[in-house]
DNA sequence: TTAGGGTTAG
């Protein structure tokens, strides 16, 4: 009988090797569920390598909680196949707490992969009562496993004990030496320790090399990474999409496509980086045109490429497109993380579907401030200033501290909702609490705010208390409640600096003239239609990076489809 | 076990 039942082990196992998709893959599984094979610890563990492999987190945390007593090989192929997932409710974290509630000891197979995860969600904490039991049970003789600690230390910002593991080790491997770089290289700001690593070391490989590019990259040093690129004895696809993301992400999105169209070889990374290198440099419609060629030549893209793509969609606008792309990450099954979630959440809003954004901002079990920013900007901008202040309110409430752009959206629920003394009371919350300077759109809102209820003097006193000089922003806005309240002096002097400022920007020019215009000083508004005209300061026709269907092409628009 | 891609902006 047992006999029996192993063989039928070994067949199942034969073909699972097989199983190369989902398809085939939940068939195979049917069939062991059928025998009751299931709670064996060996099928069991390769149905959740497989099932992580193919990115179903879901289906492995189901397998791996139908057996009744997980082995040592399953807990740690559970725990690898979670580490890529660490944001998923089975963490590794957790599987290990639950070894040790069951007895098992964990292995040196065990550490480095529950080392990861702690990296991954910022969990020193964790991360250190791991290592008291590595130092218990004597398993930091492994490499591997005091690797696993460098890097963990490393990447929560613990420099000091990743540097004592690493002291105490009796034998290092190139990957000591480069946890140990990477944790200095990381964040491109100590660079000259990162190289003094790089250059002590014994032995190094393409990842040392990858390690000091990034590095430069991070830390704006484009011309070095450059120079360090040009010279790498050997580059693979992580360096030339390092490069690429330098390229991009200091606006260079030319630069970054040559990167990216003489790159050897492209990956998921590759793609979503020059994606989202075109929808953070405002050209969404390029971002969505690479995101269709990726699909077209078959590449899936992840819950990382979506949140871009989502970004991007949210920029174009349009309620249908919006839809769209949500049920897409529903039919492909994207891990809904909070980062997900928050670009859904921003794009509804822009889109015009608020009852949505409130929908999806539900969803996120512990929203940050992104999130909260998110919902706040959009209610703001729907005109639901008091449910905005109440959101606020909550957030503060859940101890998520608020940012510069919290503070905007804040300040622009109030400007919308008319509650002008409240407004100034935010804004000495934002710099007496929160010590947050304010940038020229918090000035910007203020004014529009004070111009908006009236408060005209006020307003153009904190126009002249900027301490970056009056911008643009601010005095549109404050141009704008000159119009409405028929304000002509303080008009003309807003005028005067925003021309100066802005001398090609029609709106400018055409809003003072009306404000003449309804004062009855037609003199004066035909004096600024000349200076318009003799500027040659002619309306900019409205431009697209989308294709329109006909239909939806305004007749006040001259469209210019690039 | 070590290197690359993400969300909020009057």
């Amino acid at each position: 009988m047992q006999r029996n039942r192993n063989k039928k082990v070994d067949a199942f196992a034969a073909l699972l090797k097989q199983c190369t998709n989902l398809t085939n893959l939940t068939q195979t599984h049917a069939q062991i569920l059928r025998l009751s094979l299931h709670t064996n610890n060996s099928l069991a563990s390769t149905l959740v390598t497989l099932y992580a492999s193919l990115r179903s987190p879901r289906h492995a945390h189901r397998v791996f909680s139908s057996v009744p007593a997980p082995a040592l090989s399953l807990f740690n192929r559970a725990i690898r196949a979670f580490s890529k997932t660490p944001s998923f409710p089975s963490n590794p974290i957790k599987l290990y707490s639950q070894m040790l509630r069951n007895r098992i000891r964990p292995d040196n197979f065990t550490y480095p992969f529950v080392l990861n995860s702690c990296a991954a969600l910022s969990c020193p904490k964790h991360g250190s009562e791991v290592h008291g039991r590595i130092l218990r049970t004597g398993f930091c003789g492994y490499l591997p496993v005091c690797n696993a600690l460098i890097d963990m230390y490393g990447k929560c910002g613990l420099l000091g004990l990743a540097w004592k593991v690493f002291d105490e080790m009796p034998v290092r491997d190139v990957v000591s030496y480069n946890a140990i770089l990477g944790a200095h290289a990381k964040a491109g700001v100590d660079m000259e320790s990162a190289r003094r690593v790089f250059d002590e070391m014994p032995e190094r490989n393409v990842i040392s090399w990858n390690a000091m590019l990034v590095g430069y990259v991070n830390g704006g040093e484009l011309e070095l990474a450059r120079y360090l690129f040009d010279r790498m004895p050997e580059r693979n696809v992580v360096s030339w999409t390092t490069m690429l993301v330098g390229y991009t992400k200091s606006g260079c999105l030319e630069l970054g496509r040559v990167v990216f169209d003489t790159m050897p070889e492209r990956n998921l990374v590759s793609w979503t980086a020059m994606i989202t290198g075109y929808a953070q440099n405002g050209r969404p419609g390029e971002a969505l045109r690479m995101f269709r060629r990726m699909e077209e030549l078959g590449m899936k893209p992840d819950a990382v490429t979506m949140t871009s793509v989502i970004s991007a969609t949210a920029q174009l606008g349009g309620p249908e497109m919006a839809n769209f792309i949500e049920s897409y990450v529903d039919k492909e099954m994207i891990e809904r993380n909070e980062r997900v979630l928050t670009a859904l959440v921003d794009m509804h809003a822009k889109c015009g579907n608020i009852e949505g954004a409130c929908r999806l901002f539900r969803e996120i079990p512990h929203p940050d401030v992104f999130s909260y920013s998110a919902l706040i900007v959009g209610l703001a901008s729907h005109g639901h200033g008091s449910k905005a202040l109440e959101v606020f309110s909550r957030m503060r409430g859940e101890g998520v501290e608020p940012d510069c752009i919290t503070f905007i959206g804040v300040l622009s629920a109030c400007s919308h909702a008319g509650i002008v003394d409240e407004g100034l009371r935010y804004w000495e919350i934002m710099v007496k609490d929160y010590k947050i300077e304010p940038v020229k759109d918090h000035y910007a809102c203020m004014v529009d705010m004070l111009g908006r209820s009236g408060r005209l003097d006020e307003a153009f006193e904190m126009v002249k208390s900027m301490p970056m000089g009056p911008r643009p922003e601010a005095l549109g806005a404050l141009l704008a409640a000159c119009r409405t309240y028929g304000n002509v002096e303080i008009a003309e002097n807003v005028a005067l600096k925003l021309l100066e400022l802005e001398p090609d920007n029609t709106g400018n020019y055409s809003l003072l003239a009306d404000i003449y215009a309804s004062r009855g000083r037609w003199d004066d508004a035909a004096r600024v239609r000349v200076v318009m005209k003799e500027k040659r300061v002619n309306k900019l026709p409205g431009c697209s990076w989308v294709e329109v269907p006909p239909s939806r092409i305004r007749a006040d628009t001259a469209l210019q489809v690039t």
